[in-house]
RNA sequence: GCACCCGUAGCUCAGCUGGAUAGAGCAUCCGCCUUCUAAGCGGACGGUCAUUGGUUCGAAUCCAAUCGGGUGCACCA
């Protein structure tokens, strides 16, 4: 499908400087899965993680670290330290503008090049970049490149220059902004709007009247960046739905740019909080990202110690990991991207039912028919008789894996894939229920010998495209 | 106002390139561990697929309108 495609995959794309809290594992495990299942269908994939590590928050972190912060509380974890000085300049801009002002003014010398607040600014990067490793290490998330919006900045002016000298952009109320090229419908131009009873326009500013540059205009760069320098014949962005109209408007200017290629808007519904209202980085009491895994993986491991008390304390442990963090995603996959959902702990944590560790254990029961088995076998010399139903129904889904993967890139949509696994799984434990293997009689016997290994490579395989991973045991 | 997303069992959601009695999980109830791991299996209960109209031999699925919920729409990202 993907023969000599290039397709940059942009994903999870975390502010720094804050932790990465529970709607921020959409973009990530959902960029993550088609980064796997792109490149298992021959896509050159290239993964890049484009941090926001440029945006106005670094104007009050500059003035909290300057004001207020606590050097020792910074050294032992500095996350936290960076997301409290965040609040508490945040909070203080509210009740008093001349913060605010000191704010922006502490951005403009960074911006400018100011040495200290570049200094300051490069050691939150660090910290920050620390943290979220530590994260994504935990969730066998994996990026070619992490170029965020600071990459680009000495781009932008240029960039500018040339949008104006095409006559792609012009200056409007002392801004710089893309127009419409009027040759679209009204209602499908993603610069115009309708608005008191006509359509007027509805530009995308590139730059502020102040000189200062924004989101569309560091997009525009890394467009540039990512055809020019990567060779890119696709871009994928796993961004939630509230951004289309910015999306719209990015991939209409730069076609008018020269700047051609299949640019997609993978789009996610949004993770409610517990009164069903936006979360948002700013009100800092949403569950953090690392606090879901943590428990998680707690949650597993008692389960463990209950139903497999006999697994060595290591592998308990790993075994606890695998299927924590395998449930967690698998919440995310099976799910449709575009669904809107309330984050519950009972729901992305749950280990029964419809989840990673159902898929995980009907391998496991696999795994253990083969290390009951005493000779070797030979899958591919076993001639497969179906006759009982499980049997059937079994053989029947193995042969639907081939389709699964196309149809879930096609509008990329994990779901169609974890809902076929599950599908296989239930399968499966019809299977092991009815139909004996190992005291059944040749053939019989290797027959279904057969069904089971063939089972476990596509859970194998299908789990793995989804970024879970299979224990030997739990 | 305009655009986009969503509305399917008590709850959470699949199914949407149209095809047979609409599927899971959770919850509730009834069975199954002297048989390859019961994180499992079998069964019961549970739905005017928001509403109305249209296209079609056939619509949860496509089209239109309406109602309800959400999001976005000029110097944040």
């Amino acid at each position: 499908v993907g023969e000599g495609q290039t397709v940059v995959i942009d994903f999870s794309a975390p502010n720094v400087a804050k932790p990465m809290h529970v709607g921020h594992i959409r973009s990530t495990i959902i960029g993550d899965s088609l980064c796997r299942i792109a490149r298992f269908l021959g896509f050159q994939v290239i993964a890049d993680n484009h941090i926001g590590d440029w945006g106005t928050q670094f104007g009050m972190i500059l003035h909290g670290w300057k004001t207020g912060l606590d050097r020792e509380a910074l050294e032992a974890d500095p996350i936290p330290e960076l997301l409290r000085l965040y609040r508490e300049v945040n909070a203080a801009t509210k009740e008093d503008a001349s913060v605010l002002e000191l704010c922006k003014s502490e951005l403009v010398k960074l911006q400018a090049g100011d040495e200290e607040n570049l200094e300051i600014w490069k050691q939150c990067i660090e910290l920050s970049k620390q943290g979220l490793q530590k994260i994504y290490d935990q969730l066998d998330v994996h990026f070619d490149h992490w170029l965020g919006e600071s990459f680009y900045n000495d781009r932008l002016a240029g960039l500018v220059e040339e949008l104006l000298e095409k006559g792609i952009a012009r200056e409007s109320e002392g801004a710089v902004c893309i127009f419409s090229d009027e040759s679209k419908k009204p209602e499908e131009d993603p610069f115009k709007v309708h608005k008191e009873g006509g359509w007027t326009d509805n530009p995308a500013i590139v730059r502020k009247a102040d000189g200062g540059f924004l989101y569309a205009t560091t997009d525009l760069a890394t467009i540039e960046y990512r055809i020019d320098e990567w060779n890119a014949d696709q871009v994928w962005y796993v961004v939630g739905v509230p951004q289309q109209l910015h999306f719209r408007q990015l991939f209409d200017a730069a076609q008018r740019w020269g700047k051609t290629g299949d640019f997609r808007h993978v789009a996610f519904g949004s993770i409610l909080g517990e009164d069903r209202k936006l979360m948002k980085t700013r009100s800092g009491d949403n569950v953090q990202l690392a606090d879901v895994l943590d428990e998680a993986v707690e949650r597993a491991a008692k389960i463990i110690a209950e139903k497999n008390p006999d697994l060595p304390p290591e592998e308990a442990a790993q075994v606890a990991n695998t299927v924590g963090i395998g449930a967690v995603k698998f919440a995310e996959l099976s799910q449709g991207r575009l669904t809107d959902y309330v984050f519950a702990w009972d729901r992305m944590l749950a280990l029964q039912g419809d989840t990673a560790p159902y898929l995980q254990y009907s391998r496991v029961r696999i795994r253990s028919i083969f290390r009951k088995l005493e000779e070797d076998f030979d899958a591919t010399g076993a001639e497969i008789m179906l006759s009982a139903d499980e049997e059937i129904h079994l053989a029947r889904l193995h042969a639907r894996f081939g389709e699964v993967l196309p149809a879930t890139l096609e509008d990329f949509r994990p779901n169609l894939l974890a809902n076929y696994l599950l599908e296989l799984a239930r399968a499966f434990h019809s299977f092991f229920e009815a139909c004996p293997v190992l005291k059944s009689e040749e053939p019989t016997r290797s027959s279904r010998l057969a069904l089971c290994e063939l089972t476990a490579k596509i859970l194998e395989t299908g789990l793995g495209l989804l970024g879970i991973k299979c224990p030997e045991r739990m």
